[in-house]
DNA sequence: CGTCTCCCATCGTCTATCGATGGAGGATAT
DNA sequence: ATATCCTCCATCGATAGACGATGGGAGACG
């Protein structure tokens, strides 16, 4: 009763943004992405394998991602994805897109 | 050409949060709505009527506002929306879910 | 060998935003 | 008085993005 709906774990149209930044440090495959961005929000944001990768599709038709097949830590088949020159034009666009969407709610949020 | 692409006015997900948020002074009709957020948010957030009313719908549906016929400022018929107690709570559910969302996301924008 | 976990990926559904469109009615000006 | 503008309501169709369910291959490990 009274359970508090949860529909989504994630802020939509917020997920390439995660992905794109998430790979700034390193390559990284699909999986340990997911894994990472789980982790660094302490549980908060968890991107389902069926929203992954088809984000991950879409950012390498933009051509904003790159990826190579390679072996993971574990010695496993894995594909690793990683920034090009144009990807990190778009990150910075996002994040201040975003920066600028959440500033303009916070003043609705705090208005009189 | 280059023309950043613009496919969005608002956060998607935040749209019913705004509304809700925007009646805690009192009713409004919907055009007032979308002016005050409009001005409140320094014209970044831009809803357009095709967004508006189906949102109204959905929290009408909900129960979380109800609505009432009445004249408007300049003498025109206008349907006046206003908070349910129920709305009321749902706004403060939501906000908290939102915060939670833009902390977790701040936190992956500032890691290591 | 059987099973677990990692890691890939797609399909179908659902929900939400948006562009285009239409209309009623008061206000304003010519 | 009538044409026109602005306010305010509303719906429809297209598009996009997130999600649940599902499936599979390939090391690891008992």
């Amino acid at each position: 009763m009274g359970d508090a709906r949860k529909q989504s774990e994630l802020l939509p149209g917020t997920l390439d943004l995660l992905i794109l930044r998430a790979l700034v440090p390193g390559s990284m495959h699909g999986y340990g992405i997911a894994s990472r961005l789980k982790q660094v929000s302490d549980d908060v944001l968890q991107v389902g394998e069926s929203s992954l990768y088809p984000a991950l599709q879409r950012l390498l038709l933009n051509g904003w991602v790159k990826a190579e097949w390679g072996a993971s830590e574990n010695n496993r088949r894995a594909r690793f994805y990683s920034l090009t020159a144009a990807g990190r034009k778009q990150l910075a666009s996002e994040r201040e897109e975003f920066d600028r969407m959440v500033e303009a709610i916070r003043k609705v949020l705090n208005m009189a």
